[in-house]
DNA sequence: AGATTTGCTTACTAACTAGTAAGTAAGTAC
DNA sequence: GTACTTACTTACTAGTTAGTAAGCAAATCT
């Protein structure tokens, strides 16, 4: 028997991460994951000893994630607010992309009656980095005159968020293109003189 | 023993939309339902004969609520664009007091690989003729200066409806207040010459 | 008054659920 | 080379799931 260290534990966590935002925490099982892997059900009760604790590894994981991100658009040497901004959507893009996935919190959100509490707090708690980052980007961008909005800079990270969050699922139900239709005039709508004409482009 | 026709069907045609607001399809099991009205487990397949009957039969209710509001709000004698928006965002604000449940398209947005292909046939026509209505009535609002926004209408309406679904998730998540604040981001931004001071208000 | 329909209940099934306890083979530490 | 640890498997449990078949009392139809 071949031994990989720790493989099957990621391959777990990739393939937990991939049900969760694709069918959402209660419609995938256990068996779902071993029988993908080649394992046994107790393999991931080994390595993760339940659900939740899965589940607590999956935000982790996407926290990690968001985190090196941040840090690489900060320290690249061809830092700006458009280019901080695009990479924030790339999580997004690449989730449609990725079969249809929908976002952490957007899964995460709709089920958050139903998982523990450690997984709500953790939850906040990243989705208070995220809406802080973006909020700190859209403010820079403004005072570089970069950006153009109007009012309160985390509302509008809010607002941007959730329009993402909301546009993956609503675009799995009305076509892949709306979520496109959607980032663009995202993007149009954060240009600065380029709105309020009141007309069609 | 009193027998009111049609009262147990209507019970559990409303507990099961609360439920799949609250917790999603996959969250809860008809021994949920038949339990909180005081039936048994099979009452509710003698008035829904599988999951998916109630499913249907939750979006069919929703169509026909979002139909008397369009109604409504199209015959009525003050009738005009910003009254017809409150009544649509109203939709979701009574989903939010009302046990901070999320949107059907949320809910089902997220759930929707594990559903049947008739239930996403019938929320993909529904979502249309919402994001039609919604649609006109930017187009007229905009026609008649009483909205001010850029490009397509539709792509517009499809960026509410997704701010909208998207919000009432992630305020789960951050908190309520948080909603309010989007809903009031959404209507500021429609208005007309608000826009655009690059400034917060 | 007799027949039929409606709205359930009782009693059941087969499949699936997360989770556990005990065992075991391979790798590692000393 | 012996003890220990890692990464599992085998075998199991108790609870839950949607769904079904048969029965039955009350209401309705004729």
């Amino acid at each position: 028997m071949i031994r990989k260290p720790e493989n099957t534990k990621q391959k777990i966590l990739q393939l937990g991460e991939k049900l969760l935002k694709e069918k959402g925490i209660n419609a995938f099982s256990y068996h779902d994951i071993s029988s993908a892997l080649g394992v046994k059900n107790a393999a991931i009760h080994y390595h993760f000893g339940s659900k939740e604790d899965l589940l607590l590894a999956i935000i982790e994981e996407n926290r990690r994630r968001f985190g090196r991100m941040a840090q690489k658009v900060a320290t690249t040497a061809e830092a700006n607010v458009w280019h901080s901004f695009e990479e924030f959507l790339n999580i997004y893009i690449s989730n449609i992309e990725n079969n249809r996935q929908i976002c952490l919190f957007g899964s995460l959100g709709s089920d958050f009656f139903t998982i523990g509490h450690q997984g709500q707090e953790h939850l906040k708690k990243f989705s208070e980095k995220i809406l802080t980052w973006l909020g700190e980007i859209l403010t820079e961008g403004r005072n570089q005159g970069e950006f153009e909005f109007d009012g309160n800079a985390r509302t509008r990270a809010l607002m941007i968020c959730s329009t993402l969050t909301g546009g993956l699922q609503l675009s799995r139900i009305s076509g892949k293109k709306d979520f496109y239709d959607l980032v663009d005039q995202i993007k149009s709508d954060l240009k600065p003189n380029s709105g309020k004409t009141n007309k069609e482009i």
